[in-house]
DNA sequence: TTGTAAGCGTTATCAC
DNA sequence: GTGATAACGCTTACAA
């Protein structure tokens, strides 16, 4: 069933079937009746492919992303998939792991496809070097190219990114404020967001007068349990803290496990931070002080500078928002 | 850049072009060769939009689900991302939210698309009544539709699912093994397999000798804080209950949190059970007995059976395997 | 082994 | 308002 066999039933050519599928107001009400008619009849719809390759374009945009299981990535992908749709664009998804290759693979790949616009979700995607980005760079000579937390400078890039130097340095301050006199700070890679939130932390300490802030910070990739054991190893190195202040919620619920552990008053003895206003912030027992930024508003935004890119308007080619603390239980006494 | 173009630069015709970039054997190696590097040197990339046109395939699938941003839903969509990417497909993503509206508008905006097949995510897909799925079985008219963790019967349907009858008795039989006298059942909704999961509890009781046992299962749709207050009021209607089985681990969780406020000792006054093992089971301190219902082999498994369908061959249309207890410290004496 | 030409099912530009 | 007809860029018989 294609256009040729509606617009016979119809008893009309075939360009005026396409102008009533696509709503053209050039057709009399007549005879657009008598075409939906048929459409309706043999419940035909037009051919995607076919329809693509005349406009040049199937609506679509590629999501990038590391890992979509992930708790935040995964939120942003929800409330990106959301948008997308509202403005009657498909998303689609891949999930390129955490090597340079795969980047590039599926961004190639995603271009392949020929979409409309690609959301790099994730600092990941952020590499140190220039020739480490220069597969964005060229991305961006095809179609627009939005980076989600993360940032980098080029023609038709644009970021839209948390300012998580001043979340984690406003962090480090509440827990200073609420009594800590020894924080230190776990993160989990120093890509483009982690080494803001260490620059934040360590910004902070400097105001508090903490000398060796230097070795405050570590690294901490792997999972839960992890957190745990890293925290461990840093006891028995003989560096002691009153504070962990954290670059994720999960690495916050394993400070968590680590203080119940070792039967450390939270927040008493002991506070923890967390980011990303998470489930797993909740689901801790204390709940967890946590960095609200604001997922959604950054998703929504991403996807109207996409249209505003697509009608042609300029927008800026970097946008950044605050975060803003949510207090729970790790640093304040319950009430 | 199109394949006339390379034609003419590489002075062959298009037909040749096509076989180059299709790998057909029937070009001779200096021919082929002389036409990769006209490829090469304009990185020239074949139209999808002319390509899927002549094939009738874009090598797509859509991935329905009701909210990508949970967990235990974001692991699925994460596994079938990838496998099916392994296998050369790309998915597009659309999260339906749980009204029926949705989930059928979405389903048809993914046929529109001319994806080759669906997956369909959840148990929430499936109504209790035939009517309420008869857009299932018309999607099924184009392309297979493959059911994760859902099942319907229905021609070119394929339902792959855990079972979670079993799981949940098997469950159940733990806490009592472990010393509980009076368990009780937290769900989401009815749905599927929420309802597999209140029987296999069902069971468990009655072969426990558990008399009132139909008072003992509870809905709970909500957050986490909910699952508190809901268990708080249980508590306040006069019901005692010495263990909570739930049917998932936020679930758990909010019931941890019961617990704890209510100095509850886990698991000596009180077991916990959850399900999914997803890393809120280990976020939690204690780390919650939860259910691995083996996300990753469903997925993987439904991957599978679409390419076996692909290649016509003929497959079970239902597929049903089992989960497997993980214990940790909500049942089980900490070490 | 290579080339010619006929689809694939739309959209869009012209005439009328 | 409507209808021919030419793109769009590829795949694939069929012919050579």
């Amino acid at each position: 069933m294609n256009i040729y066999d509606i617009s016979t039933q119809a008893g009309v050519s075939i360009a005026t079937v396409s102008r009533v599928l696509n709503g053209s107001d050039k057709v009399s009400d007549v005879t657009r009746q008598k075409v939906l008619e048929v459409i309706e009849k043999n419940r035909y719809m037009p051919n995607a492919f076919a329809r693509s390759l005349g406009l040049n374009s199937m609506s679509t945009v590629g999501i990038l992303c590391s890992d979509s299981s992930d708790v935040y990535l995964a939120q942003a992908v929800y409330y990106l998939e959301r948008e997308l749709r509202n403005n009657s664009y498909t998303s689609m998804l891949c999930c390129t792991g955490y090597t340079r290759q795969g980047k590039e693979a599926y961004l190639q790949l995603l271009l392949s496809r020929n979409v409309d616009a690609v959301f790099l979700v994730g600092s990941h995607f952020i590499e140190a070097t220039p020739e480490g980005n220069s597969y964005i760079l060229d991305a961006a000579k095809k179609v627009p190219v939005f980076i989600l937390n993360g940032e980098l400078a080029g023609d038709n890039i644009y970021s839209i990114l948390c300012d998580d130097y001043r979340a984690a340095n406003e962090m480090t301050d509440l827990v200073f404020n609420r009594g800590s006199k020894e924080p230190i700070m776990l993160y989990r890679i120093l890509s483009y967001s982690g080494h803001k939130k260490v620059q934040g932390f360590l910004h902070s300490c400097q105001e508090h007068g903490i000398d060796d802030k230097e070795h405050r910070t570590f690294s901490c990739p792997g999972p839960l349990e992890e957190t745990y054991r890293i925290l461990s190893k840093i006891k028995e190195s003989g560096l002691t803290f009153d504070a962990v202040v954290t670059a994720d919620d999960e690495l916050a619920a394993g400070a968590v496990k680590y203080a119940i552990r070792n039967g450390l008053d939270i927040p008493g003895d002991f506070q923890i931070t967390g980011y990303n206003n998470s489930v797993l912030a909740n689901c801790s027992t204390p709940e967890i002080t946590t960095m609200d930024n604001q997922v959604e508003f950054m998703c929504t935004t991403a996807v109207s500078q996409m249209m505003q890119v697509f009608q042609n308007h300029r927008i800026p080619s970097r946008t950044m928002f605050s975060a803003c603390i949510v207090e729970q239980n790790t640093t304040r006494r319950q009430l």
